[in-house]
DNA sequence: CCGCAATATGACGCTCACGGAAAAGTGTGT
DNA sequence: ACACACTTTTCCGTGAGCGTCATATTGCGG
């Protein structure tokens, strides 16, 4: 358990949790009762972190989003199996309708970010632009004080 | 404040939050008490809404923000009133230093999601390649049985 | 001036996502 | 076999972010 703590970066209080809200299949325990998670229990925990932190999901979305994702490893597992193309055909489009809505709600996050981006940067270049100006106006006025521009200013005592 | 409601979005209850938070400076009132708004108030409501829900921002985060930008407009201003360019430069260096901060958080999360983008984009694509390999052996099986392959698959009863 | 919807101010409640302590059991190096 | 740290379950607590009354004003058309 300290290593699945250590690797994930989660609390145990929150991976109990996270299984008690159903995020995780019960996981497999030691004859005594303990917790033993599997490289795959460990990189869905990840999953859902990112999908937290990342995407500011509720763990209600993000059951939903790891529930879907169950159904699209269903999906490819009957498609291994079914031989009819037809049927195969069906198991495509819903997998393919279930990775729209994600790319969907990425790609509409993905839009305002960067308009967010945008801004602060052109931000950053009209403050560049005005620093180069600023210390170029310094050597002139001064030519005795050059370089060490940057850190604090500091008044005269 | 119906307006303030519908321009915004927000709860009433979740402005006057916002205010007891500190998040807004106390707004202007009527002579009754009815609290009034400005369009640069309605603007600053409307960015704390971005920041919690693009950028997932705690209020308290969000706080800091905004003070970081009433910082950066006092900064301005005091810019525009200085005419010595050292300190000119020591106030742009602060402000640089504030929107150095944002970009960083913003780049760190544009990479993930654009990280999450490609995976999904690229499952994407192979359901695609699979549909249309599909179409194809559909097509050469059953001659007959051509067009409309979209919806659902219905089975035979 | 009246009536009535809109708003203000508490105060309490609620959901989400855990935190933390207690009591009991487990794994493990020596 | 022991010591001792680690886990488990249970249950209560917490903080954020509002929702929801209740009650008191306020604004405003008629």
């Amino acid at each position: 358990m300290e290593e699945i703590v250590r690797r994930t970066g989660l609390t145990p209080r929150a991976i109990r949790y996270y299984e008690e809200m159903g995020l995780l299949s019960p996981s497999g325990r030691t004859a005594g009762g303990f917790r033993l998670f599997t490289d795959a229990e460990i990189a869905q925990l990840l999953r859902i972190k990112e999908l937290q932190t990342l995407l500011g999901f509720s763990l209600a979305e993000i059951k939903e989003t790891l529930q879907a994702d169950a159904a699209r490893a269903e999906i490819r597992q009957a498609y291994q199996q079914a031989t009819d193309p037809a049927t195969r055909l069906g198991l495509i489009e819903q997998a393919t309708s279930l990775a729209q809505t994600r790319v969907r709600i990425i790609n509409e996050r993905m839009a305002r970010l960067t308009k967010l981006q945008e801004e602060v940067e052109q931000s950053l270049a009209r403050l560049s632009a005005r620093h180069e100006q600023l210390l170029r106006e310094l050597a002139e006025q001064q030519p005795n004080d050059n370089g060490q521009a940057h850190g604090q200013v500091r008044e005269k005592p």
